[in-house]
DNA sequence: TGGTTTTCAGAAATCGTTTTCATCTTAAAG
DNA sequence: CTTTAAGATGAAAACGATTTCTGAAAACCA
């Protein structure tokens, strides 16, 4: 059928170990042999079977993420960066979208372990105790995005929710009492645990009392921001500004505003999160803690491969920076 | 090391063949014995090695998908529902991003060659010849998303862009005598071409002169938006009504008229393409011709299983529904 | 020159499945 | 009571690579 290693063999003159340590680049292999298999490989136009390569060596070259939330253009962003540097370490990416449910991420961890994957990350906002043990439990070399384990074995790579969170919220309450807060999901979700954290910090350093009627639970998403801010808006009548954790809500939260005639930003500043591209073209610009994506991608990758290679890892959490950027939304 | 069929067979004291053919639903095994290999397999959490069936069956049940553009919502939103559905079929995804670089492509479908997929999507917005030509000559099970080739093996899935592009030109028209058009790149996109056709088919049929100035080259993105605009109200002072090819480029545009105080719709008429979630958030919410993504992607992947399954394909070229939606953004 | 090391190449085992073929029961048919 | 067919199962041969072990030839050394 397909061209196989036998071919080429017979095709050099030569055997089957041979051209196997032709194409592994094995030094033990003559100048002169190695040209002419090559040659033979380049005529035939032959082709590896991964499969046959995978069941013998255990290595599958394969990278499996499991990924939600991708309508989130920051975690897309994350997820073409890893996409990017996988192939340039020779992997391939296997993409399992688990909408959050345990359930899937659980069946995705099972296929992939079929699939014997050399590595996996675990790119969703918010996770559970239970898929972490599942994690564990499989033994796959793993990466966390987002968020921050306790546990050693587990490395991530994030912002530094709570510095930026402070961050934020020292700017915002330069020109207000306090804020109003559109956070993200509180299950699962250790990024917004972080920010509320970071905000905590804040508040309790100026004394400030952070009410129950200040946050309204977000999914991230354009829709829930606008409910959100509708929500906060109508419980605290004379609020002047919004922190959201994602742009996408922020965005949400300025239509709001614009259609219920709030002026932005005289009336309330907002705040987003991620500085994702639309944030610049929206009216007005949103105001948002830049992080960039592709820079996360590509740390995950780096540790996820001295994971691989079992490296020493010196430093399982990693921070990539962030910046906040002041635009229209918020004087 | 792992568990394998062998551990099984012995555990339910049966053959290797039964195992196998318990796990794969053969019907010559007996009840008795089933319940039996099944509960071993229970008990040791028994995996099946994927690269042994797939070198054994020839058959990886994975599905290469060459991806550019993912920063468009909308791809992104077909992606999501490819691997959606690809799942229910059994199948993984495994993606690779081109970058729109023919080079690229010919690079993953090599890849994916050896990874022996059963099937392939070209989920680009526009693609060459040459790609063409690799994607035939590599005899995968392939189907392209987006514009319509001539070539009847070659399905593609897509919207009615010919129409669609009218139903838009015969709207603006309305209250118009011309407009700019913010399209796709002239290089390889099929896509663009179709809906210029439909532009050029109502000017004709207004006798409507299509001028060169009036159209403006983009590449989907909010920044092409925002400079085509530019361009086209310098060289069209009185310009009052823009296509854009899709929405990201329609909100560059909105945006660049905001920037010069000019009035959408007073002034101007804006009419995106896709249908994206953040249509709906911009100020003001965007005209736009819906398409849905997810549909796009359960399309795809049932052309693909037919061709994958060797069924008749009874049509080549399937068109997914669209509509015009009026918002805020045209009059 | 004879012995020792290096260098290169092949034979064969192996990875974990699926599948063909053969065998052995047991039930149905005559 | 034989003969046949059907129903279950097992043995063994693939699938296409990698790798260990072994051996031949060449190179080195004294």
């Amino acid at each position: 059928m397909a061209i196989t290693m036998k071919d080429v063999a017979k095709k050099a003159g030569v055997s089957l170990s041979t051209v196997s340590r032709v194409i592994n680049d094995s030094s033990l292999v003559s100048k002169d042999t190695s040209i002419r298999v090559k040659k033979a490989i380049d005529e035939l136009d032959y082709q590896i079977n991964d499969s046959a390569r995978a069941l013998r060596t255990n290595i599958s070259n394969l990278i499996g993420i499991i990924g939600a939330g991708m309508d989130n253009p920051f975690l897309m962003e994350v997820l073409i960066s890893l996409e990017t540097e996988a192939i340039k370490d020779g992997y391939n990416i296997i993409y399992g979208d688990s909408e959050g449910e345990l359930e899937q991420e659980l069946y995705y961890i099972n296929m992939f372990k079929q699939k014997k994957i050399d590595g996996l990350v675990i790119l969703t906002a918010n996770f559970s105790e239970e898929l972490i043990k599942a994690v564990k439990k499989s033994k796959i070399p793993s990466v966390f995005a987002s968020g921050y384990l306790e546990d050693p074995e587990l490395p991530a790579v994030t912002v530094n929710n709570i510095k930026a969170a402070e961050d934020v919220s020292r700017y915002l309450l330069k020109t207000a009492d306090y804020f109003g807060i559109i956070r993200g999901p509180y299950r699962d979700s250790v990024a917004s645990e972080e920010r509320m954290k970071g905000i905590i910090n804040v508040f309790n350093n100026k004394n400030i009392e952070l009410k129950d009627k200040y946050i309204a639970e977000g999914d991230f998403s354009y829709k829930s921001g606008y409910e959100c801010a509708k929500t906060l808006l109508n419980n605290n009548p004379n609020l002047n500004s919004i922190f959201a954790f994602s742009d996408q809500m922020a965005i949400g939260a300025i239509k709001y505003c614009i259609d219920n005639n709030i002026k932005i930003p005289q009336d309330i500043s907002i705040v987003g999160f991620d500085g994702i591209e639309a944030s610049k073209y929206v009216s007005p610009s949103l105001s948002t803690v830049f992080q960039s994506g592709t820079e996360l991608g590509t740390e995950i990758m780096k540790v996820l491969m001295k994971k691989i290679n079992n490296e020493e890892i010196e430093n399982n959490k990693i921070f990539i920076p962030h910046k906040l950027i002041k635009r229209e939304s918020s004087k």
